[in-house]
DNA sequence: GCCAACGTTGGC
DNA sequence: GCCAACGTTGGC
């Protein structure tokens, strides 16, 4: 059995909201749209189903991580990038050669006390090597430590 | 809305 | 293979 492993997933809540998701049948959606290639790796080549990752709100008014999700399948080619009418389309990625791929993934919590990217910032030290305090960071799918992970979830419990 | 930091592109 | 130009990200 493989250990599995944490992650946080950014999305512009104006795009796509945590409550979005919680409106999705089953409350599970297809992380797709992703067009880095570093995210990419994550996942295609890390994630694995029953892994947990951070829901995060970014680009708004209080950046914010707003939920857990769990990735409920293993990576496979995002047909967006195969599809000239989506604004994901990518005409390099080809049907034989994906270039591009992406998760399912189900809503497990909304917090009922977001966590601001501001109270995070209170703890440089606990979550040293965070990649989401690292300056200037774009990754949009990134991992999160298992002890970054159980310090995080230790805030949302004293609010 | 601003702008610094970043990743990608393409000419050479 | 370098690197300037460009477009995008994302906090503020």
């Amino acid at each position: 059995m493989n250990q599995s492993r944490y992650w946080l997933l950014k999305s512009e809540p104006k795009s796509f909201s945590i409550d979005d998701l919680a409106a999705c049948p089953e409350q599970t959606t297809q992380w797709d749209g992703v067009r880095n290639y570093q995210a990419r790796n994550y996942l295609r080549d890390q994630m694995q189903p029953g892994d947990l990752g951070f829901f995060y709100h970014s680009n708004c008014k209080q950046p914010s991580i707003v939920g857990i999700v769990e990735i409920c399948s293993a990576g496979y080619p995002d047909p967006t990038a195969f599809d000239p009418e989506s604004p994901y389309f990518d005409p390099k990625s080809r049907i034989e050669r994906p270039r591009w791929f992406m998760v399912d993934v189900r809503l497990v919590e909304k917090f009922s006390h977001p966590l601001p990217l501001k109270r995070l910032q209170q703890y440089r030290k606990e979550l040293e090597g965070l990649t989401l305090l690292q300056r200037g960071h774009r990754l949009s799918v990134m991992p999160v430590a298992p002890e970054h992970w159980r310090f995080i979830l230790s805030l949302t419990e004293k609010p």
